[in-house]
DNA sequence: TGAACATATCGATGAATGTCAATGTCCTGC
DNA sequence: GCAGGACATTGACATTCATCGATATGTTCA
């Protein structure tokens, strides 16, 4: 497995509605990917976690206590919602700091949108 | 269930909102299974399927097809859906109409707010 | 250079999940 | 009642996934 895909290059912000109209197997598959990130208790702990931060960032040492899971776990979940696009993650020096996309949290409620004002 | 917070039972209308504070383990797996629920193209195509519906509501006769499924999977998937509260089911006669809660939806996109307007 | 720390990756394991064929349940019409 | 159709459930199987311990990578500091 070359790891050489980052998303966030290539996951733009926008993205198909899924109440909008009846999505292809490809679409559906592409923004299912982004519901699977949110999917598990322990990823929208973290994702809580980010977004409540004062600085709106949040060091990855510190979020391994409040979740009450291994290191390696929450790395994993960390890496699986970086790779959604949810979260961005910035290296300096020996911490790495996570931060919410907003514009790809917008982007599942503007997914989430019937087409017209029909209900 | 012992949460003050009312992450409500299963089918209430409202839920604690995933980026306005840090969630407890028990409201995550709550809110988690609603997002579960949208971790998959096939239940991502019925949930369009259904919204994209003239009448607002289709009978599962008519969502195999489309769906590319057998039946049983996709009566599978359409229960997942209604477990979740995202949608609600009707049976007439021998068949079974199926339409989108729109106030789960709603609901669901609440939860993606943040609390405040802070970025 | 080496010790100490932060984070990521690997390997294994048990649990959850998507899928289908076979079968069961319920309803309608004869 | 009986036959046939619509939908749900069951059982089996393969795949995915969450989790952890062990280990690797990379950074800081003495």
């Amino acid at each position: 497995m070359t790891g050489a895909r980052s998303v966030d290059a290539e996951v733009g912000v926008c993205c198909p509605a899924v109440l909008g109209s009846p999505l292809s197997e490809e679409e559906a598959a592409d923004v299912a990917k982004m519901f699977a990130a949110l999917a598990d208790p322990a990823r929208l702990r973290l994702l809580g976690l980010l977004a409540d931060a004062e600085a709106g960032e949040v060091c990855a040492c510190d979020l391994v206590g409040p979740l009450g899971r291994s290191q390696p776990t929450v790395s994993h979940h960390l890496k699986v919602l970086h790779e959604s696009g949810l979260v961005e993650r910035e290296k300096r020096g020996t911490w790495v700091w996570y931060r919410v996309v907003p514009e790809r949290v917008e982007a599942l409620r503007a997914a989430l949108l019937p087409r017209d004002g029909r209900r």
